[in-house]
DNA sequence: AGAAGTGACGACAGAACCTGTCGTCACCGA
DNA sequence: TCGGTGACGACAGGTTCTGTCGTCACTTCT
């Protein structure tokens, strides 16, 4: 028998990945996920609460920012804030090969997309409810959670191509390049 | 029999969204709602791809959008031409009763939300390659594009509950509030 | 050592989602 | 009157996801 080989979870997503780029998301079934993973489907719907979660559930990030916004001295502004948070993604994250790995096939595939829109989503509800409860009010909370989201995406897909340059200091060009488009968006004589 | 009552595809939407808002999305099969609309399952899938559409098929901004941008005169820059091409969204929208009611059934379902984050994903998409189109760099397209979606969405909102105001004003009010709260985002010191 | 508990797993059943296919019926133009 | 077209019902079947139960390895307590 295949039981008890350990660490179901990682086969599994390994499975998954691996087909999903062979065959597309459509194209293979969770029997097969299963099947190349040395276990059933039943077992697969254990680890994950559908197929496409197999793709995102490790992740965690929400817990994560919540414990790095908290270590954040009080008094600092919200993009500082968020900044600071995020430049300790990288250790939370997978290594750079199956996040590229994982990036193509999300790109491919539209439900896929969707997952991926809706946990970025989720992660910004989480991540203004901890500016607000460090005294942001609602909108400067808001924008600066978009705003440093767009820039942590930039960041990040420049870190997965680039393994030299350190997180934080692709963050911190991400937030200068950001600034910059920004700035040229709103005529001189409107700003206040 | 029931058939030829014509507009299935209205009367499958108008049962849809009275039946989500009654037993929730997971609550309701597909069955239900084609049973309410004096149809069969089969061809409620001839009307939408899949069953969370029902709620969004009708839309087509996308167009829409493309078209407006198009007529707005060249030369107009980036963030003032997404707010002209903006402000003629209601003749294309449905009922406020309508929306309201969606809005609601939408935003107490996953799955419904998920779908509407991927609808606006590729609305943003499609903004951006009109932007691109018109010369912009990729840059001030993108930038323009988030944050004209997000002046789009707090007008969208206000005009939902706001009969009175006309929703090309409710737009540019909007506009204001989100320079105002960037600015504050921003040190004086930091700004080019 | 042996008994009881726990967690991962397989096996099976079944509801709901979605698709393919075919025949039927109303309507429309020649 | 006759074909063409489009909306529809009926049926079959694959896939996703859930509920339930029994089994097996491992652990913990006696």
């Amino acid at each position: 028998m295949a039981r008890w080989e350990g660490n179901a979870r990682g086969r599994l997503e390994r499975a998954a990945l691996t087909l999903f780029g062979e065959q597309g998301y459509d194209g293979t079934t969770v029997a097969q996920i299963a099947q190349r993973a040395n276990l059933t489907e039943r077992s697969f719907y254990r680890w994950f609460s559908d197929k496409r979660e197999v793709l995102f559930a490790g992740d965690d990030l929400e817990a994560h920012f919540l414990a790095a916004i908290e270590a954040v001295p009080a008094g600092t502004g919200a993009m500082p804030t968020l900044l600071a948070a995020f430049a300790s993604v990288p250790e939370v994250l997978r290594p750079r090969d199956f996040l590229r790995e994982r990036a193509v096939v999300i790109a491919a595939n539209p439900p896929l997309r969707e997952r991926e829109l809706i946990k970025m989503a989720s992660m910004s509800a989480t991540i203004v409810g901890a500016l607000l409860s460090r005294g942001f009010d609602e909108q400067t909370a808001r924008l600066a959670t978009e705003v440093g989201s767009a820039v942590l995406g930039l960041a990040t897909r420049r870190w997965m191509d680039d393994e030299q340059t350190a997180f934080a200091d692709l963050l911190s060009a991400s937030a200068s390049d950001l600034l910059a488009v920004a700035a040229d968006g709103v005529p001189a004589g409107k700003r206040s």
